[in-house]
DNA sequence: TAGGCCATCTGGTCCT
DNA sequence: AGGACCAGATGGCCTA
């Protein structure tokens, strides 16, 4: 896995998510040459000559400075306050897409690794979650079944031990989706879900809560965190 | 049509 | 100060 590919703000298109480049900086200064007139909806024109010309009067002298300038200066910064304030509202509205964005590719990669039928309707944020969970759990109670048989076993005896283990058959199954699809036998993709009858396996001794429809239904272990 | 899911906006809080 | 994170609100879309 690369650990970076689902921080990068960049190739999140996948979800359909439109990305507005957002400026590195936010001096405002830049935004009356903006060619999108939907990013300063606020006549910034008019604000950044009224601001720009407070920046010309510190070279004129104090008194003449203070008296032309005294009447107008409240409500100029009025506007800029509020510009800004709107204008890194803006900016804080972008970086919560892009945010929420990556949660989703994170999402994505992680429905990615999960087994499920080919046509299946895509699994929802929280079945998602749920259905990694289990899986997750599924995977190791296998893996401390498989070290407890290899240290009394042969070699010929722990793969026959293994391949007798609906447990064990069921993560192999779900772990090789493509060589279960190429395999000959056609319900090798029902076997992800089948074992449910065979063996205790999962924390509501029901392996169908790994199914996405049956999710709700498997926080009575006393092992299983009921938190999700 | 009600309910579920989702994307987005928004204000608050915490952290650097 | 600015960014990240979070949770609530809102509206759109889809399905039973």
């Amino acid at each position: 896995m690369s650990p970076k590919s689902d921080c990068s703000p960049v190739q999140l298109s996948s979800e359909g998510g439109q990305y507005y480049p957002i400026p590195d900086d936010e001096d405002t200064s830049s935004l009356p040459s903006s060619p999108n007139p939907s990013v300063s909806p606020l006549g910034l024109e008019d604000c950044f000559s009224e601001e720009q010309s407070s920046y010309a009067d510190p070279r004129e002298p104090p008194q003449k400075k203070q008296k032309a300038r005294k009447g107008r200066t409240k409500a100029k910064s009025e506007a800029v306050v509020s510009k800004q304030k709107k204008n890194r509202r803006v900016k804080a509205n972008d970086r919560e897409r892009n945010r929420m964005h990556n949660l989703n590719s994170a999402l994505d990669a992680l429905r990615s690794v999960l087994p499920t039928f080919p046509d299946d309707a895509k699994l929802t944020k929280i079945e998602t979650l749920r259905f990694a969970h289990n899986y997750i759990w599924a995977l190791t109670e296998t893996l401390q079944m498989a070290d407890q048989t290899l240290l009394g076993l042969g070699p010929q005896e722990v793969r026959e031990t293994f391949q007798r283990s609906p447990s064990a058959r069921l993560v192999m199954d779900l772990t090789s989706p493509v060589s279960s699809a190429s395999s000959s036998s056609p319900c090798e993709w029902d076997s992800l879900y089948s074992p449910v009858s065979q063996a205790s396996l999962s924390p509501t001794s029901c392996m169908e809560d790994l199914l996405p429809s049956s999710i709700p239904c498997f926080s009575h272990s006393p092992s299983f965190p009921e938190y999700i």
